[in-house]
Formats: structure tokens, C-alpha cells, sequence
DNA sequence: CTGATATCAGGTGAACTGAAATCA
DNA sequence: CTGATTTCAGTTAACCTGATATCA
């Protein structure tokens, strides 16, 4: 699923992109994703489903709603792709006791394996991509992006 | 189909992420993403093929086959995306003088108005992404995100 | 009553794999 | 013969809209 670029775009740095730096947000997350694919293939799950699954390690027993905002799908599309993670044995459902109409989803130690079974894989991809970056760049980096997604999410003034 | 995330998951700072600039490239992908497509609706094209089209508009007389490696899709996937700008009347394709088996795809002049008519909401969107960033961090914020395509674009040592 | 959550039903476009034809 | 490009055919997973029931 990897595709060298080689002959690519992008990459020749003449002409002035006009919007530069939503074109290279995008290309940087389709070759990450396409990289995370290949790695995924073989464990039979997609880059989206790893996503979700490692959030859930971060935050146990969070609903499949704010699982769906998290990733910006409705409601609808993530119940599609939980009750798939369910089938398969990597996550659970209970009822919240202190809310009764909402689902409070768990990864189960088969999904806590599938996930620590990818983690050097993971890591070594996230290197690569940070690899000609010093290490202070890459904390700026962290950092200009994390303002970038809060300036997008929050609401603007109407 | 722009969502708040005021709940969201990753805004709360707390808990170290595991695959930390990995998941935040996509968090930004997807939230640009998701108010491209709000921005682009009304005109019936999706982020990836305003994308598509913004690279011809920069390089013109591209291939499917080119096209297909920069976004990171097979080939058969963007001749898909490909036969349906032209059926709209986006794009026009003629064959290759120098490869007879390749198709030159150039923006029709529609195709050109509509990018036109689109651009002014792109760079408001792209300025919004960076509002919090002084314009030295969106210079530096621009040559790190494009050390990282590189990187991740490079074929790797055997 | 309003808003959030989950779920069912149905539909659609987008991506994939596989195979074949053309040509450098 | 090999590799790149295009195209056809069939398939699947992803995501959508709309409607409904439950409950804070």
C-alpha cells in the first residue's frame, strides 16, 4: 500500500501552492496512514480502528458518541465500526449505571494485546517520520499542531 | 458536518499518548478535512478531489497514474475520481504525443472557476488552522510538516 | 419538552482486488 | 520480456440520511 512519491508532487518545491499548509497537513497524514495500513494489514484492522482503539486505551469507557466526535463520523458510522471491534472480541460494552441509555466501551485483553503487539511498530514509524527533526523541532512541532486542532475545533464566533 | 469536540477526546491534555505526532497529524487532518467538505458541499466535490484539482491547477497535464501516487490511492481507485470530474466537465483528457498508452488530464475552464470561486474560503479556513501561530512558526511549522512527507515519501534502506 | 444516546433500515459513493489490453 | 498506464468487472467496508425508542 506504500507508494514511493518518487515522481511525486508535491516534492519539487516550485510554484507557490496556494493553500500550502492544508496541502502538506493532508499529504503528511495520507502517506503516515498509508504506512499505518501496511503494518495494520496483517492484524485485519484499519488505521481508523487502531485510532479508536488507542484512545480507548488512554480513556476507558468512553461512549460510542464521543468516540464519534473524537474522529469526526456521526454516530451512526462509529456504531458501525464498534459493534465490528465488539464481534471480534477486542472491546466490550456495558451499560453506564449512571446513565442508563449510554454504552461505556472497555478494550478487552485481546484488544489490549493486538494494540501492545503494534506498539514498537508504531513507534518506529513515528520516528522515521520525525527523523529529520531535532529534538527540540519536534516538540514545536507537537506544539504548533495542537494549537492548529484547537483552533479548529473550537466554535467560531458566529 | 463540522463537530464541536467540545468533549472531545484528545483536548484534554492529561495522559501521555502513545503514538503521540502520528495522532495529532490526523486529529488536524480530520478536522481540516471536515470543514473543507462543509466549505466544498454546496459545489458537489469532496476535500479529495478539490485536492486533486488544486494539483493541476499547479501542474498541469498530469497523469491518472501521477495523480493516483500523489494522494496515496490505487490507480483504478482515481480513475474513478478521474472519469467523474470529467463527466462534470472539470477536467478534459487527451493522449499523450510522447506515451500513447498516457492521458494528459488539464483543468477545464469550469474547473478552473470553480477552484476560483473556492479559494477565498480555503485561505480563511487556512488562516483560521493558524491563528494561534506567529508567521516564524508558520514558516517553521511548514518545513518540519514537509521534512516529514519527505521522510515518509523516502524509500527506506533495505 | 428538549437534547443526547443508541439502534434499525436503507442507500450511496469510494475504495479495494483481480484481470486484461496497450505500449515504451 | 518487463514495467507502466489505462480500463473493465466485481466486491467490500465506510459513511451517510432518516426514523424510532429510551432516558437525563
Amino acid at each position: 500500500m506504500v507508494r514511493t512519491a518518487e515522481d511525486s508532487v508535491g516534492s519539487t518545491g516550485v510554484a507557490a501552492a496556494r493553500p500550502s499548509l492544508l496541502y502538506v497537513v493532508k499529504q503528511v497524514e495520507l502517506a503516515a496512514r498509508s504506512h499505518m495500513d501496511e503494518v495494520l494489514k496483517p492484524a485485519g484492522i484499519t488505521a481508523l480502528q487502531y485510532t479508536a482503539l488507542t484512545v480507548l486505551r488512554r480513556r476507558d469507557g468512553l461512549s460510542s458518541a464521543q468516540l464519534a466526535r473524537n474522529s469526526f463520523v456521526t454516530a451512526q458510522s462509529m456504531a458501525d465500526m464498534i459493534t465490528a471491534l465488539e464481534r471480534r472480541g477486542l472491546i466490550t460494552r456495558r451499560r453506564d449505571p449512571e446513565n442508563r441509555r449510554a454504552m461505556l466501551i472497555s478494550l478487552t485483553d485481546e484488544g489490549r494485546e493486538l494494540l501492545a503487539a503494534h506498539d514498537a511498530a508504531m513507534d518506529a514509524l513515528e520516528e522515521r517520520m520525525l527523523s529529520g527533526l531535532t529534538a527540540r523541532q519536534r516538540r514545536d512541532l507537537e506544539s504548533y499542531l495542537n494549537r492548529c486542532r484547537t483552533a479548529l475545533s473550537d466554535v467560531p464566533p458566529h
